[in-house]
DNA sequence: ATTTAATTTCGATGATTAGCTAAATACCAA
DNA sequence: TTGGTATTTAGCTAATCATCGAAATTAAAT
């Protein structure tokens, strides 16, 4: 949960993650959205995966990129749940938060 | 929300938060919690209210510290909702989810 | 076999950070 | 005023970090 965090501290890094979200892409397709060397956005990929927030797949010599949800929202509710006051049922709600696209459960509205 | 997820990067700081959590702690017993100087975690205080996750209150010669959770649960939902699928409710349920004792929102700290 | 493309590793550099001791500040009590 | 307590500031060092250009790696294409 450390490595989590301190992945997270960097904004560059968060706004890799976002783009992930939207869909998997190649380390070049994501240097392309910073302003930085491909050796440091490479640096920051090393980051995301020692943290395991993100999973590489070789093809050829393009690399792929996508986003493990679950270490994010694990890490995020782990730490928010040592800020509510126990309440069971948060880590339920707070999930359906985070993860509404594959936490298709019949939410509560 | 930078400065927020800077803070959040270290251990300690982390620590401090959640004993913050239970009640509101002079800066002497927080350090008293951890194995490092007065000086450090001086240091550690000031990056906390520089990301404006805790407040000091000052009587006498002690110096009490609390925290501001609706500035930690704004920055963790805020950072959240990148990641939720576009359900614009999901604020309401996750505030509930970490926050469920006192769910007030405009608080006027 | 060469060249080209995508990405990482290497090695260096400047900036930031966590830690320390010592000193300063602020306040209270005698 | 002198002394003591709580906390921060100052000044320093060592470690970590973000960044770079150059070189290495790997695989495809000619």
């Amino acid at each position: 949960m450390n490595a989590v965090f301190k992945a997270l501290a960097d904004p560059t890094r968060r706004k890799v993650l976002e783009l992930l979200r939207k869909q998997p892409m190649t380390a070049g397709e994501l240097a392309d959205h910073f302003p930085v060397s491909r050796p440091t956005m490479s640096a920051h990929f090393a980051v995301l995966r020692e943290a395991d927030l993100i999973e590489s797949t070789k093809i050829g010599t393009t690399i792929t990129y996508h986003l493990k949800l679950s270490v994010l929202e694990d890490a995020l509710l782990g730490f928010a749940r040592l800020f509510g006051t126990e309440a069971p049922n948060a880590t339920a709600n707070a999930t359906q938060a985070i993860e509404p696209g594959h936490a298709q459960k019949g939410s509560t509205q």
